[in-house]
DNA sequence: GACAAAAAAGAACGATCGTTCTATTCTTGC
DNA sequence: GCAAGAATAGAACGATCGTTCTTTTTTGTC
């Protein structure tokens, strides 16, 4: 790995570490150089311009994710097991090192979903391809017999997705000390539901 | 009321009308002069510094979430009839006028969770509010016999602020067509599990 | 170890930020 | 309608922002 190569990743580590605390927007040029132990100018000669870091932290914070979440989850039985790994293994994404201000996701979804431009475009499709990922886990949850055939997988990508962001909303702003085992109750129950016979027939009453 | 009063509150209300979209952070005393039609140090004079214009604001959107969300909801009869009624207003919220960025209370958790401060401390203090405001919501309906006794309502807290969480992402940031359609399969769901025997003994597997 | 190329530093720019000051305009009670 | 006081405008401040430019240092190669 060359020389330039390397500065470029130590940038982008801190640039992420510092963007799950601060936000996007909080990124600062300065700021971002002053933990990367460089100045302003020797971190442009990186980057085109702030969108353009704010793009490339978005793109490493996904890497990171795929290495800490989704990739060893993949190395687990099909079914309810790979199920259950994605969703422990989201659980500790939101407290990984890597994002020691918590999801970098869940802030930078917050600032930009009424800014348009690259950095939004980028989010929403990592997004969507997460949320296909987890209807597939589903999916494959179905056919192997662990959950009930007539399940609605892209509801249950709807209501994993409630639960972890309901997670980061008790554990990072309210400091909630049962945060995680809320999570857990409600994932147990997602599950129980998922298992047992098509609970979409409810009727809306009243 | 008198003049000052009349501009503090157009104020007040434009400012969480930008705050909505541009988040806490976002609002600059220019750029909400400039939308109150006032010059900068005009506004000023209403406020001490900026991080007393964004809690004032905060303020507001609480004041607007009471007139608009919890008010309503204590006119419907006690018990499931006034939970349907709390998450019905509560999705109405995300898309009122009076927020047209989204919830703000969403914006400023992201943003706030890092940031101690007093605009932090009245968000963590007016959130909890709200969460005890929904698990007695869930009390009354078991004494009303709508929900069954032995249901945890503080995981019914949980589990409702997760929908609406879950609603926002989708609706604000993916502009899924069929949000609101998951969060009240969720809703109806979580209704039907809290009327049923107590889910609360599902045993972790795996 | 000299030399070319790559990488980073330093200085400076215009713009905008929050904030303070003084001057001006508008409201209000008589 | 006039004076007193409240409300707002305007100008200016230091700081920081993203960005560009030139100069210096460092790196890798023969």
């Amino acid at each position: 790995m060359s020389k330039r190569e390397a500065t470029h990743d130590l940038i982008l580590d801190r640039g992420l570490a510092m963007a799950s605390t601060l936000g996007l927007e909080g990124l600062s040029i300065a700021g971002v150089a002053k933990e990367a132990g460089l100045s302003k100018s020797g971190l442009f000669a990186h980057f085109d311009s702030k969108e353009d870091l704010q793009l490339q932290v978005l793109r490493r914070a996904v890497d990171r994710f795929i290495e800490i979440v989704v990739a060893p989850s993949l190395r687990r039985p099909r079914g309810e097991p790979r199920v259950r790994a994605l969703f422990d293994n989201w659980l500790g994404w939101d407290e990984s090192s890597a994002v020691p201000g918590g999801c970098l996701f869940v802030a930078a979804a917050a600032e930009l979903d009424d800014r348009p431009g690259p950095a939004r475009d980028y989010l929403v499709a990592s997004q969507r391809d997460w949320m296909e990922a987890l209807a597939t886990a589903a999916r494959i949850a179905i056919e192997e017999g662990h959950f009930h055939p007539e399940l609605d997988n892209e509801q249950f990508a709807y209501d994993l997705y409630s639960i972890i962001l309901a997670f980061h909303h008790f554990h990072r702003l309210l400091r909630h000390p049962q945060a995680r085992q809320r999570a857990q109750l409600a994932f147990e129950a997602l599950i129980q539901q998922s298992r047992g016979p098509s609970p979409k027939a409810a009727s809306p009453a009243s």
